[in-house]
DNA sequence: CGTAAAATTGCAACATTATAACCTAAGGAC
DNA sequence: GTCCTTAGGTTATAATGTTGCAATTTTACG
């Protein structure tokens, strides 16, 4: 699901905040402000966002702008799963499908930035050939792959 | 190729440390008395070390004791490449298989913290799997998977 | 050789990313 | 309401990585 020019970007940020808030639901979790907006402005479009990028958002926005404010609020949403590190860019990026599992793999491409959330059924097929070679037990793991996209 | 626990690694560093020098000649490249020691404190073990633990004993044994120097080292071994970089622990580990292609993949340990490279044919595959279905031109890859090895 | 160009290193300062510690405030359960 | 838990405010600091420039070493070449 490559993330064509003009898809509907509105319909990516409802889904996202719709389903975050289910899911804090579901565990008796609390949507605070600060939690929602983070997770609003990661959402923004599809590129990895830096957390002091975030930070300065916020801060105009007349929130707290201390570093806590916006690491706590992407821990958070990193532990619902809502929200993807990409470590290679010290980066976060809103997750296309929460709720299932949590290995992180992207297609950044290096053009317009973009993050492209690889499909999990890729990863566990990835999976499965390791394990069949090799005696690990996997835990977690991330892919993060760099190149050009369809429209660039 | 799991890292036997009682594996023989003063030859995983001579080959290493050999490679690394025919790399630099084919190359005409120059093998410095800090980045080969840079190279030789990365092979200490298997388990990926920060540029600052790199540089603390760089400093011990009365080398210049700045960042800069350590990160130039690791830079141009990472370009040689004869080192990777592991993006999701801050931390450097050296390469079973250099001089053939430059996607990272490794199999990081969480007990006993030794990285053991992925085989290169399985990234291949990887990559293979994913252009069919999408289309994005691969440059470059970056995999880190964590659990239990066979010794833990 | 001897000199000029290129590569490497030394050094100081700084930039970016992330966390620790401690306290205050808000929300929910009873 | 009172207590307890969770969340947020605040300050400081840690950890990681970079820039810019001067000094030195190495190499190339006449």
């Amino acid at each position: 699901m490559p993330i064509s020019q003009q898809h509907d970007h509105n319909h990516c940020i409802t889904t996202a905040m719709d389903t975050a808030r289910t899911l804090c639901e579901q565990r008796g979790l609390r949507m605070t402000p600060v939690r929602r907006r983070v997770l609003e402005l990661v959402w923004q479009n599809h590129k990895p966002t830096g957390a002091y990028d975030l930070l300065a958002q916020l801060s105009e926005e007349g929130f707290n702008s201390a570093p806590p404010t916006v690491y706590r609020a992407l821990d958070f949403l990193l532990e619902l799963g809502v929200v993807h590190r990409i470590s290679s860019l010290n980066a976060f990026v809103g997750c296309d499908h929460p709720g299932h599992e949590h290995d992180t793999g992207f297609f950044i491409c290096k053009e317009c930035g973009n993050a492209t959330e690889l499909p999990a059924n890729e990863i566990k097929k990835l999976h499965e050939t390791l394990v069949k070679k090799f005696s690990f037990s996997i835990e977690s793991s991330n892919h993060e792959l760099t190149g050009l996209c369809q429209n660039c």
